[in-house]
DNA sequence: TAAACAAACTAACGATCGCTCTTTAGCAAT
DNA sequence: ATTGCTAAAGAGCGATCGTTAGTTTGTTTA
């Protein structure tokens, strides 16, 4: 930040995009309470005051971010439920989660941390999307299991499991880490897929990413190995 | 809270007590940040100053609940790790992972949350026991994947998976709510082994607490059947 | 009975918060 | 060249924050 500023007409609104990225950084990582408008402003390379040309409110600002984020999830999401196949949709489900989740971390993080910095009207909007969100993986298991292609799981305890163990991902994953997001999304969705499977419905391993190819070759030597 | 209180010696550590669990409610409630210091001594029933007979500042009441839960948890977890066979070891890990998560729900979650608020020196040292934490389960993954009973999994995200999914719990649980802790326990226990299970290892059946008896049972009739 | 002490109370300090209001600078249209 | 509009600066309000200091109260100990 901290571009030369133009005055008048001509600003245009690279200032409001400016102060919601900003505010999306901080956010992130100092909190919404630990974050100051002063703090806001000046990283923006503007006055505090300056910022009510463009927000109407601190909390405001945070609730943009989060329904932003959780109106793009659901959207997304929403596409890949297309898929025909119950075990696949499931499978694609997750992947496009964990993906979601590594690439928009930051206002995802704050999406699931700060709903308590959120007016009561506010936040009844984003919990509602949350349920409806959530709804979706509940679905995807009931249609599983009612195919016989699932283990007949408590759906409500197993969705949030899944959802917890991928939107944990928003919290530890880097560009610049050991996996690609990929193979980290691979690595969740098989192992979900793994943890509900229902074994009389025959072999799971069609619809797996990373296949167990030579269990043979196990051996002492694990411990050490590199990636 | 609001006890009549008394002067002097005699006063005890009743209080010191008290300001420690309406801390806790009111930092799981509102988060550090939004907890003032005047709304905990209100409700403990001094004013503002007299929390300074029994605290050194506000940050230090933090770093205690967090300090001290999570020294709770290494220690429950210790014993628990000292069973010899590696699949129940790793079930038992999760299963009081997940009631530890439920019956501290308050301290855990904040424990959680809050490491942003704690400072340089605070926050290495709880980091550095989570660290140790979570080393217990890639341990526990490593061993048993050496012995061939799980799947080469990638042991750093599958940890932080299984972590990720049962330290939610203290989220979502209530003892009021629809299942156990127990139930719960077992429910996630068993995810987490099918979805480690290395299938050349033979039948995972006896390891699991909630066995699929009647796959044959299964119907159209299940969507929407009560527990 | 009197000294010692713990723990409460009251009062206030300095800093900082979100936000408002007024003024001013710069660009576009007339 | 004048006018109008947008977005900036700047000053400051009222509230609240964590923390400190000095004083008072009541209990325990000698």
């Amino acid at each position: 930040m901290a571009v030369s500023r133009r005055r008048g007409k001509a600003a245009g609104q690279g200032t409001a995009d400016g102060i919601r990225a900003v505010a999306l950084d901080q956010f992130y990582k100092h909190g919404f309470q630990a974050t100051t408008l002063r703090d806001i402003a000046s990283r923006v390379g503007i006055q505090v005051g300056s910022l009510y040309n463009h927000i109407t409110s601190k909390s405001e600002l945070l609730f943009d971010i989060m329904e932003t984020v959780m109106l793009a999830l659901l959207e997304d999401q929403r596409q890949v439920a297309q898929e025909p196949d119950v075990v696949e949709r499931m499978r694609l489900l997750v992947y496009h989660h964990v993906k979601f989740h590594g690439e928009r971390a930051k206002e995802v993080f704050i999406g699931n941390s700060e709903l308590r910095s959120l007016n009561r009207t506010q936040r009844a909007r984003i919990v509602s999307l949350r349920n409806e969100y959530e709804h979706m993986f509940q679905k995807e298991l009931e249609d599983g299991i009612r195919q016989g292609k699932f283990l007949r799981v408590d759906v409500q305890v197993t969705a949030f499991g899944i959802l917890a163990m991928t939107t944990w991902v928003s919290s530890w994953y880097s560009p610049r880490g050991r996996l690609s997001l990929e193979e980290i999304a691979d690595i969740y969705s098989d192992m979900v897929l793994r943890g509900i499977w229902n074994p009389a419905a025959g072999q799971l391993q069609t619809h797996l990413r990373r296949v167990e190819r030579d269990n043979a070759k196990r051996s002492l030597a694990i411990a050490g190995a590199p990636k």
